[in-house]
RNA sequence: GGGCGCGUAGCUCAAUGGCAGAGCAGCGGCCUUUUAAGCCGUUGGUUGAGGGUUCGAUCCCCUCCGCGCUCACCA
């Protein structure tokens, strides 16, 4: 570890220490209660009357210190909040001050034990009769100060440059309390939603990371080897096949939560590997997952935040149900005056685009150019949570047709700021049916390249004993989590965003 | 992968071809109710790396590394 001035400096207080007789890294601590406890604590025994009796042993890390001649006063932090310490000679004496002031840095873990008092200036505060060193810190955290400026906080100096808080997440989480903070909430969403899925009766379930066969999603796999097996596996890029497998066993009601991983670009919404929630809900169809969908979010929104009504980008959001409904044929007429029923091939669809001056690719699915005319046209427009309902069959393999329109799917993508949220439909139970689907996309039987998506026959053999009605549902567990703590870029929701390695010596 | 931009002290930022600076942090003092504490003094730099132009480069040019934005890719 090559040290800068200021972390030599550390470094000999810790050998001062030892050498004067003090660890700087004890095993063992005192301490009796949490800084926000012993807050508490304190405002009610003053309710109470009684509140000169109250003493307490407290850690946490040192975040500001002021120092005042026969006086001191700090703050330390700990997972709780922040209380302010009141060192003072008269308690103290002369070289436990001293003591305080050479050895002591911010930054540093610290325990403090005394009475709870409330100063001058009314902030309840630790009055300090003795004090030890948890965990000498020797990498001075980056300066931030807050100032309370007519009761908003502002903030000086703190570490702002997106490199080092990705690269040094843990020094961006000690310093940047609003970040600790989405991560907080990122945990109570994601409890939120077991909550709701497990009092409906939804089993939570774990499935197969690395698969010999990938599917359930358009994209490219990362690929692994298995030394043993001798064999090439895939990091999942959905759960979708795997857990309409456990409907065929007899889960009617089955989610999971976990990663996907997919080897593509990165952007301020992708991720290569990304938290994703699936369920299936066996007797049910897009129908009803739409209803559970606003249901779940508006359940998600009330027990993490107690209002439906958030705002992102400055735009309120209303995450009240119903969500706006809008068909996709209709919303493409609406935005973009094109009826794609007139369009009826491929071909005719994309002279269409071309005459409008629209970059295609040539060759391309008739789906995939519908796609891309939501995506110009219609999908920035969807700002306030909407369904986009009724998918072209050609892009979505697994979804089961509407009854009495051959091309065309039940299916649903919900989309809030333009963006999408998730993506569900009912599912498509009909094994010989799949097994043309699959065909048609181009599959082979073997195992292709890694463009190639392979034939999943194991899949079609459950689907084969049978597989229950039922709708399924995907969604984004970082973009929603974006979308209720009003982040603009998927890198600040994840704790340890990828970075390319550097490079420099 | 393409385009645009950025990289200067531990952190946040100045400086534009002419001695590389400030605030905070640090270090040394003063200070018994502070909270961006204050006051006096002071240390700290391979200006991302390498090359070029120039009497002289943080600044201009080239290459590389990293980051950001954006476009493309993305059933």
């Amino acid at each position: 570890m090559e040290l800068n001035e200021l972390e030599r400096i550390r470094c000999e207080k810790i050998q001062q220490m030892r050498d004067s007789g003090f660890e700087p890294y004890p095993t063992r601590t005192e301490v009796t209660s949490t800084t926000a406890d012993a807050i508490k604590a304190f405002e009610n025994a003053e309710k109470a009357g009684n509140p000169e009796t109250l003493t307490a042993v407290l850690g946490g890390r040192l975040r500001a210190v002021r120092l005042m001649g026969k006086l001191a006063f700090a703050h330390i932090e700990d997972g709780s909040g922040r209380i302010q310490l009141f060192f003072r000679v008269n308690e103290l004496g002369e070289a436990e001050m001293q003591r305080f002031k050479d050895h002591f840095d911010l930054g540093d873990f610290i325990q403090a034990g005394g009475d709870l008092v409330r100063t001058r200036t009314g902030e309840v505060s630790l009055l300090v009769r003795n004090f030890k060193m948890l965990a000498k810190a020797i990498t001075p955290l980056p300066a931030a100060k807050d100032e309370v400026v007519d009761g908003q906080v502002v903030r000086h100096a703190t570490l702002s440059d997106p490199e080092t808080r990705y690269r040094q997440r843990y020094a961006d989480l000690a310093v940047n309390q609003e970040v600790r903070q989405i991560f907080r909430t990122r945990a109570a969403v994601v409890r939120a939603l077991r909550q709701f899925l497990d009092s409906r009766g939804f089993l939570e379930v774990e499935t197969p990371i690395l698969q010999p066969i990938y599917g359930g999603a358009a994209a490219k796999p990362f690929v692994t080897h298995h030394n043993q097996l001798k064999q090439d596996l895939y990091l999942r890029i959905s759960f979708e096949l795997y857990l309409k497998r456990l409907t065929v066993g007899g889960f009617d009601r089955v989610y999971e939560i976990g990663r996907d991983f997919r080897n593509e670009g990165v952007s301020y919404k992708h991720n290569p590997e990304f938290t994703q929630l699936e369920f299936y809900w066996a007797y049910a169809d897009y129908l009803k997952v739409m209803e559970m969908t606003e249901e779940m979010i508006a359940y998600v929104c009330d027990s993490v935040f107690g209002t439906r009504k958030l705002t992102y980008d400055g735009v309120e959001l209303d995450f009240n149900p119903p969500w706006q409904r809008v068909n996709l044929r209709q919303s493409l007429i609406e935005k973009a005056n094109i009826d794609i029923s007139l369009y009826p091939t491929a071909e005719a669809l994309e002279e269409m685009m071309v005459s409008l001056g629209m970059k295609v690719k040539p060759g391309e699915a008739r789906g995939k150019l519908i796609a891309q005319l939501l995506e110009e046209f219609v999908e920035p427009t969807l700002v306030q949570p909407t369904f986009m309902v009724d998918y072209p069959r050609d892009i979505s393999p697994l979804a089961k047709n509407l009854p009495g329109d051959p091309s065309t799917v039940e299916r649903f993508e919900g989309f809030v700021c333009g963006m999408e949220l998730c993506n569900a439909f009912t599912e498509l139970n009909d094994p010989l049916e799949q097994e043309k689907r699959f065909l048609e996309m181009g599959r082979d039987y073997k195992a292709g390249d890694e463009e190639q998506h392979p034939m999943d026959e194991d899949y079609l053999k459950a689907m084969s004993y049978g597989m229950p009605p039922q709708g399924g549902f995907g969604m984004g567990i970082d973009r929603l989590v974006m979308l209720l703590t009003d982040q603009k870029n998927i890198r600040e929701v994840l704790l340890f965003p990828p970075l390319r390695e550097r490079d420099d010596q």
